[in-house]
DNA sequence: CCGAATCCACAACGATACTG
DNA sequence: CAGTATCGTTGTGGATTCGG
């Protein structure tokens, strides 16, 4: 379950893997269908399709490569029913869940400053 | 300072309208070097150069047009003080602070998955 | 020191077509 | 319906240079 059984003294190499992880999952995660696949997912279980729908504007290559890069960082969970036409579902895993409450958080800060932000840009256009 | 003195019936324009600028500030700041930065920025005031050296990987140029930008937004202050060489010092506005604090929250979740999704990561590639 | 502009290599993206 | 592969276009981002 831990990645070290004993706290040895901190070796400089582990913490740059680690830092270099870090960014390399922030890089994943912050990303504009990445978030919006993950809030859309906030609702419950969704099939390819309506996230196709639901994600006004994504095209089917990309969500298809978001979802397999969030599948692969373990955040959304792929069931597929083997049963004829296909029928495939994602829902978030625990740590996805836990992502989506801080992309809550944004979201929420996107709205309440979106007045603000909007005269800020007018001003700077001028 | 508010947008509307009153509240009118919902005008499903207004509303696409909204929408539409939410998309646009949630691409703005759901940026990989935008984040960096922000969260860079917290710490107080940084001249560019701070910046860039405080940043790993960031290029001269995405600094500065992501600086601009959230300059344009008003999430970040530029003060230039008149003396050779040029001194140019960033810092966050309310606004940007507010962001800052939700995006901790995000850093926060890396670093505590970190282990979780590095695992999910080999299994899945295996 | 800071920033704008130019050039260009390369990755991202959309569209399309094909498979199970 | 869901996923993969290919292709062509667009555009992003790094290196460099010049200007304030």
């Amino acid at each position: 379950m831990v990645t070290k059984q004993f706290d040895g003294p901190p070796d400089e190499a582990d913490l740059r893997r680690a830092d270099s992880l870090a960014r390399e999952i922030f890089s994943d995660v912050a990303d504009k269908w990445a978030l919006l696949i993950i809030e859309a997912l906030g609702e419950g279980t969704l099939r390819f399709s309506e996230l196709r729908d639901e994600i006004e504007g994504i095209s089917h290559k990309m969500l298809t490569q978001n979802l397999r890069m969030l599948e692969r960082n373990g955040l959304v969970e792929r069931t597929v029913h083997p049963v004829v036409p296909p029928r495939v579902e994602y829902t978030l895993t625990r740590p996805g869940q836990a992502l989506r409450v801080t992309i809550d958080g944004l979201c929420d800060w996107t709205h309440r400053l979106l007045g603000h932000i909007d005269a800020s840009r007018r001003r700077f256009d001028a």
